[in-house]
DNA sequence: ACTGGCATTCTGGTATACCACGATACCGTC
DNA sequence: GACGGTATCGTGGTATACCAGAATGCCAGT
């Protein structure tokens, strides 16, 4: 997984934190423990699908099928649970999380009350400047665009809000939002066929990164409010009724 | 532990969900694994100082004084690593978490930015009307407070709180406001003698229970954005700079 | 044909033994 | 005396065996 739990306090050693200034970085491969890889796979496979809503996990197949005991599987599960990609009903067996409405009126109604937050937060944080990260994101997904390639677009489309939560400099707001974007992520994918809005998109993501950089707080927040709030109609006007 | 996980999406029988209108209310006793009555312990032994920041917290040596074994004990820790009340150092053991000014900072900013919008939510879900729960503990603290009681004073507020988390009928802002606040029961225990401002507090807690009540969601919404601040400057005030 | 009880089966939950690896302290060497 | 190597120790990580309890389906009784 990319945001390791580790907060390694002890001694020198940042082996996580920014490197002092000159210093020679070495990539430290870090091994990972497998309930971390699980975790990770199992996410990947839920994110995109493979997995889908209602899925039975069972803890002695998912074991068996990767190669792993019981313990690391459960492990991930847990944390899978707690991030609300997963349901665990009491005896009758982990699954997929089923999506209903009032998941996706929830969750998109969390995101609209928080991202505007962050986003403001990153404004405050940094003033009128260059958001280097974010803009990278933006101009990968415009190449992206026109390329076709929408599996990768989606990525790069995802990794600009998450630049943004980053840049927010807040670790609870960074992580809740990584959180509810996993959710919506899974939502969306779940409701596939979302016909390419990707246009609209990529226009509302230049507004709002020209919000940021010319330092404006408030149009920041207010433009990324609007965002989440228009991405939640248009998915539920894809998803119309439907069942599940 | 109160917010179990378990989701139950069977059939009929909602164990948790609201009851029918006039079906028979049974309050059935649920269990509780061991993983969720250790992390309980922890939490609240953690919360009310008697596992102060810092504390070394070995898995053998828990699972022997609380009489289980690790694997319930390491569940537990996960989840309360997840919630930030702990810390895992790779290799150097796990911890209870420490407090460093930016925890601080970034808890109280996270706080002020989502818990006034849980506020206008219950607003707009409810309109003008009366929230019972919110009122109830909000009576409480009040009686708590001129018997001197002030533990289970502290106990009340956060009750209001949490109370109004609820009212907003979104199950991820009240999740993670509801970690937010024991991250700050954690903080503030941590920073003890906190001179008694109850009565401010009580009296910022009948402003937004009264625009609430009005119906005015911006108001409520603003009157809550202030009252976190508030609380963050009164602490950080008197824990100083102290170190750790 | 329906219903109530019972055995089976499948699930997660727990205990235990063992492993891998960083931290530490000791000791020999330069 | 300071440094560097090395053995030991203590930690979390993993595998495995076993337990408990609810869901399920069969079967007898009505």
């Amino acid at each position: 997984m990319s945001r390791s739990r580790v907060t390694r306090t002890t001694s020198a050693a940042p082996l996580n934190g920014a490197p002092a200034a000159g210093a020679l970085v070495i990539p430290v491969e870090q091994p990972a423990s497998r309930s971390d890889r699980v975790y990770d796979s199992l996410r990947r496979a839920i994110l995109d699908g493979t997995l889908p809503p209602g899925r039975p996990l069972v803890e002695r197949e998912l074991a068996e099928s990767l190669g792993v005991s019981k313990t690391p599987v459960r492990e991930a599960l847990k944390k899978l649970a707690l991030s609300g990609l997963v349901e665990m009903n009491s005896y009758s067996g982990v699954s997929v999380r089923r999506i209903d409405g009032s998941l996706i009126e929830e969750l998109y109604t969390a995101r609209a009350g928080v991202e505007p937050t962050a986003v403001r937060l990153a404004v405050v944080a940094y003033g009128p400047a260059r958001h280097d990260a974010a803009r990278q994101a933006l101009d990968e997904a415009q190449r992206l665009a026109t390329a076709g390639e929408t599996a990768a677009l989606g990525l790069a489309n995802r990794r600009f809000h998450r630049e943004i939560y980053s840049a927010s400099g807040n670790r609870f707001l960074c992580e809740f939002l990584n959180q509810l974007q996993d959710l919506t992520t899974f939502v969306a994918t779940a409701g596939w066929r979302l016909k390419a809005t990707f246009e609209q998109e990529a226009e509302e993501h230049r507004a709002i990164l020209a919000a940021m950089e010319a330092g404006d707080p408030a149009l920041a927040e207010r433009l990324a409010g609007e965002h989440i709030r228009r991405a939640a109609r248009t998915l539920v006007s894809v998803l119309g009724e439907q069942p599940r």
